[in-house]
DNA sequence: GTTGAAATATATGACGT
DNA sequence: ACGTCATATATTTCAAC
């Protein structure tokens, strides 16, 4: 099923910009900062969720103060051909806790994982002996992540 | 300022799983899940926000519900090498709606950004008209992504 | 979509363990 | 540091316009 755009009108842009940053906000402030009655704020959303534009609320942790010391990007090439076996090894991949995304792109590569642990000696370990014998890692490049200028899941809306 | 992890205890891990992927809980439906009443479990939710470790909260967008077709991951090399310069360029970059992310790297590039655009022809639109007029952009590769097959910002917590 | 009122649920403080 | 209970507050939700 392709996913498809969903038109939106100035109030609801209003209220997804708000809620991108304040996930916590309460009705009534919502209400206020976008210049609409509480109901019908509370409608708007409703809706928005339904139709599955605000995908979910959750919280967002500072991984330094968790100990996630160590974030990385790892490209990939696959050696397998048959469609079933990048499945089963792209099911493995997902799966994987320390693995926070993991896309198909195009140039050098096949795949691009985001990776966040613990130190360098977690990084290490989780190449060596969770990805590395792995059937069908034919090529691996791991980047380090020396510092993070931004980190953002916030999208551009703009004005219909 | 290095940000240092936080020791934490197995009611605070059990709080923080819950908030990481329902960041709307109600404290008291939150209670029920760790196992603790509802006070014991609000004086833990603020310490964890005041002391950082919980962040934001955010609504999460589906991108492409909201006509965000292309996601690409761009590499960078610059060419400048006053510090004062760099600085003003990733500044520049990191104000730019449209970078999600933006992290120095090691490896073949310096930098890589990740870029959310309409269509890919917005993204050459960007690539040629915002990132290559920059000073000082020595060398970039986009990559596009075909499958985004996990995206996420759950961190995995242990057991202490 | 707005306003206002009522019902419900929630957060929060006091007290005892 | 936690649980229980009571209170005050905030929120959702309904009805009328």
């Amino acid at each position: 099923m392709v996913e498809s755009k969903i038109e939106l009108d100035a109030a609801d842009i209003a209220i997804l910009r708000v809620l991108q940053t304040e996930g916590r906000i309460s009705n009534v402030d919502l209400a206020k900062r976008v210049n609409l009655s509480p109901p019908a704020t509370l409608a708007r959303q409703k809706r928005l969720e339904k139709q599955g534009l605000i995908d979910r609320f959750v919280a967002v942790l500072n991984r330094y103060k968790t100990g996630h010391d160590t974030l990385s990007f790892i490209q990939l090439t696959l050696s397998l051909h048959q469609h079933q076996q990048i499945h089963d090894i792209l099911d493995r991949i997902v799966a994987m806790p320390e693995v926070l995304e993991c896309h198909n792109v195009t140039g050098e590569y096949d795949y691009l994982l985001k990776v966040i642990l613990k130190n360098t000696q977690a990084l290490e370990a989780f190449i060596s002996q969770k990805l590395i014998p792995m059937p069908g890692i034919a090529r691996l490049h791991t980047s380090l992540v020396l510092k993070e200028y931004k980190s953002s899941m916030v999208l551009d809306l703009d004005e219909p």
